[in-house]
DNA sequence: CGAAAATATCGAATGCTATTCAATTAGCCT
DNA sequence: AGGCTAATTGAATAGCATTCGATATTTTCG
C-alpha cells in the first residue's frame, strides 16, 4: 500500500524541486557571466537537465532571467530585515545608517542585477520585474522612517515619498560614482563618508527639532520665558512708580 | 584645373558626412525599437549603404549603440547648458528649479537610453560610455552650486559630491518611480511636486543662513540681545527704585 | 498488476541575426 | 587613360535562443 502512495503530490514537489534546480543554475550562470554573456547550454548542463526541458519551467530566457531578478530582491529584502532585526540600537539614526550602509554595499556589488532589473523592461518587449518586489524592498525603509515618526524622532510633516527617493535614489547615484572612480586612474573618492553624510543630512532635515538653538545657545522657548519674567517685573515697577 | 582640385580633404568631409548619416540612422532605429529590438540591416537600408559597410564605421552593433549614446549625453549636456542660458533669474535656486525640471523630465522621456548608459557595460563586455560625457553633464550642476557658493547664497562647508549625488540620484529615483505608478492601475503618484520638494530641501540644507528670520525680521540672537538689554534696564531701574 | 494515456525530457533541427569576407566598385595620382 | 588604394557590397558564416518530433517517465484505471 505505502509503496502505492505516490500521488501527485510528491510529483509536484519534484518538479518544483527541478525548478528550484534550474532557477539555481540560471543564477550562477547570469552572475558569471552576464545576461548576454549566459548561454541556455550552460544553465542546462549546470541543472544536469536537457536544453529544452528549461523551455517547459519558463518562456524564454528572459523570463527566467526575470525570475532569478525577483528571487534576488526577495533575497535583498529578507537581508536588509535582517540587518534591521540585528541593529541594537532603537535610535532611528543608528539604523538608517546601518540600513544605508547595508543597501551601498548592495548597490555597489550587485551594480548589474540592479542595472537588469531597470533594463529589462525596455530591452525585451513585455518582460519586468515586477513593481511589487521592488515596493518590498523599498517597504524596509519605509517601515523605519514611519516608526521613527511615531517616536517622535522625525518631523510629522516629513514627506516619506521625498525622504525615500533621496535615500534610495542618492545612495545608488553614489554607488554608480564610486564604481566610475574605481575604474578611473583618478584618485578614487572616498566611499566611506557617503552613508555618514547621508545619515547627518537625515538628522538636520528630517529630526524633530524640539527646540533650534541660535549659536549662543539661545532658544525660542527660552527667550519666551524670559520676556515673560521680564514683563512681570515691569508691570510690578510700573505699579509700583505710579 | 579647378575640375581637378579634388583633394583628400573632399574625401574626408565625404566620410565623416557618411558616419554621420549612419550615427542619424543608428539613432532613429535605435530609439524606435530599442538595441536588441533595432537590426543592422534596418539600420543599413535606413542609412541607403549595405549592411557591412557598417562595420567599417564602427566595430560592433554595441559600439555603435555606444557612439548614438554617447551623442545623446552631448546632447543633454547642450540642452541643459542651454537652459541655464535661458534661464534669467540670477537667484540659485530659481535655476536649480529650472535644472531639475529639465533633469527629471528628460529622465522620464528617455529612460531606455539611460538605462542602456550603464546595462551597456555589464551585457557586452568591454564597451561603456565613456565617463567623460558623464562628467561634462553632471558638470552642469557642478557649476551651478559652485557659483551658488561664490555668490553667498550656499553654505561654504556644503560638500559638493553629496548635493550632486542627491540631486540627480533623488531626481532618477523619482522618474523610476513616477514611472512605475504611470503603468500601475493605483493612484499615480503627483510628479509636479518632486521639483519643489527638492529645491525646498537645497534651500533649507544647504542654503547660507547668516541669520535665520522670522516673518517680521527677528532673529533668534538678535532678541537674545534685546532682552539682555532690557533686563539690564529693568535691573538697574528696580534697584533704583528700592 | 499491466497497458493506455498523459506528461515530462531530450537534443538535433530551425530560424533569426550580427558579423565576416571575397568580389566589385569608386576615388585618386601620375 | 590606367594602375593603385581604399571603400562598399551583400551573400556566406557562425552563434545562439527557441521549437518540435521522438523518447522516456509517470499516472490512471480496468
Amino acid at each position: 500500500m505505502a509503496s502505492k502512495a505516490v500521488p501527485s503530490e510528491t510529483q509536484r514537489s519534484k518538479l518544483e524541486r527541478k525548478e528550484r534546480v534550474i532557477l539555481e543554475a540560471a543564477r550562477a550562470i547570469f552572475v558569471d557571466h552576464g545576461f548576454d554573456g549566459a548561454r541556455m547550454q550552460e544553465i542546462a548542463r549546470r541543472a544536469g537537465i536537457g536544453e529544452g526541458t528549461i523551455y517547459s519551467y519558463y518562456e524564454s530566457k528572459a523570463e527566467l532571467m526575470l525570475a532569478v531578478l525577483e528571487q534576488f530582491w526577495d533575497g535583498l529584502t529578507l537581508e536588509a530585515e535582517g540587518v534591521m532585526a540585528s541593529v541594537q540600537a532603537t535610535d532611528f539614526f543608528d539604523r538608517l545608517q546601518a540600513l544605508a550602509q547595508y543597501h551601498l554595499n548592495t548597490v555597489i556589488v550587485n551594480a548589474d542585477f540592479i542595472n537588469l532589473t531597470f533594463a529589462l523592461r525596455r530591452n525585451n518587449s513585455e518582460v519586468s520585474v515586477s513593481r511589487d518586489h521592488l515596493r518590498h524592498y523599498v517597504a524596509v525603509f519605509d517601515r523605519l522612517f514611519l516608526r521613527g515618526q511615531d517616536r517622535g524622532e522625525l518631523r510629522t510633516d516629513a514627506v516619506l515619498w521625498q525622504a525615500r527617493d533621496i535615500f534610495y535614489g542618492s545612495l545608488e547615484y553614489s554607488a554608480r560614482s564610486i564604481e566610475m572612480t574605481l575604474e578611473d586612474d583618478r584618485k578614487p573618492r572616498e566611499q566611506e563618508p557617503v552613508v555618514e553624510q547621508m545619515v547627518s543630512l537625515f538628522r538636520a532635515h528630517y529630526g524633530a527639532r524640539p527646540e533650534r538653538e541660535a549659536a549662543d545657545g539661545a532658544t525660542l522657548a527660552g527667550l519666551s520665558r524670559q520676556i515673560e519674567q521680564l514683563t512681570e517685573k515691569v508691570d510690578m515697577l510700573s505699579g509700583r512708580l505710579s
